[in-house]
DNA sequence: GCCATCGGTAAGCTAATACTTACGGTAAGT
DNA sequence: ACTTACCGTAAGTATTAGCTTACCGATGGC
């Protein structure tokens, strides 16, 4: 679940960083007060999210934004949303029919 | 941060749960496979984040969806999402420009 | 007033997770 | 070929987070 992958602040600003455009990993690295294999572990829990995905330039590997991990994300929130908005607004209906 | 609330799946099972209407917390309690004071810290964790709010009702405490944490989620989850798209775009915009 | 129900909180345990250092393997440059 | 740069992974540690039991205060019914 994506969720899980962003319930981390490092992660989600990694990924803000990355919305500059795809990165290697050293560069993130070089960016974050933390470790390299820690960028690295994070990335990888991002890659199995389909939050990020990476490809290999010559000796570095460049992560950037998946789309597909925010799309899912996305339709789970948006079908979440509306099933609470429809709960919400019979509430004020019933609210206003007990007036 | 709402999304450090939403990374674990028991508090996205509550949520789920408080999608089919306010409860008290007893009985989410029994509802779910753990103990009552279990439940009590997630709601004030879900509470926090302003994803719920709660009511006294007698010696009772119910717990419902809290529109405005869903909101500036969505807003930050917005946010995020056109900034990403906009990148995309831009990548594939560059690379058939490399053809 | 007394007892039962309900729920928040504290304390302590355990498991998960974020981090570090150390190592190894691959690609590029000389 | 040798060296350098880059990165993933393994191993170990420390912090965090989720859970339980135990306790306490508050409300409501008898």
């Amino acid at each position: 679940m994506q969720l899980d992958a962003l319930g981390d602040a490092t992660r989600r600003a990694i990924l803000a960083r990355l919305l500059d455009g795809p990165a290697p990993v050293g560069k993130l690295a070089r960016d974050f007060p933390i470790s390299r294999p820690a960028i690295s572990q994070h990335l990888r829990v991002l890659k199995d999210a389909k939050l990020v995905l990476d490809r290999a330039e010559g000796t570095r590997r460049v992560y950037q934004l998946n789309p597909q991990g925010f799309d899912s994300l996305r339709d789970y929130f948006d079908q979440f949303w509306a099933v609470a908005l429809k709960a919400f607004q019979e509430k004020v209906e019933e609210e206003s029919k007990e007036q």
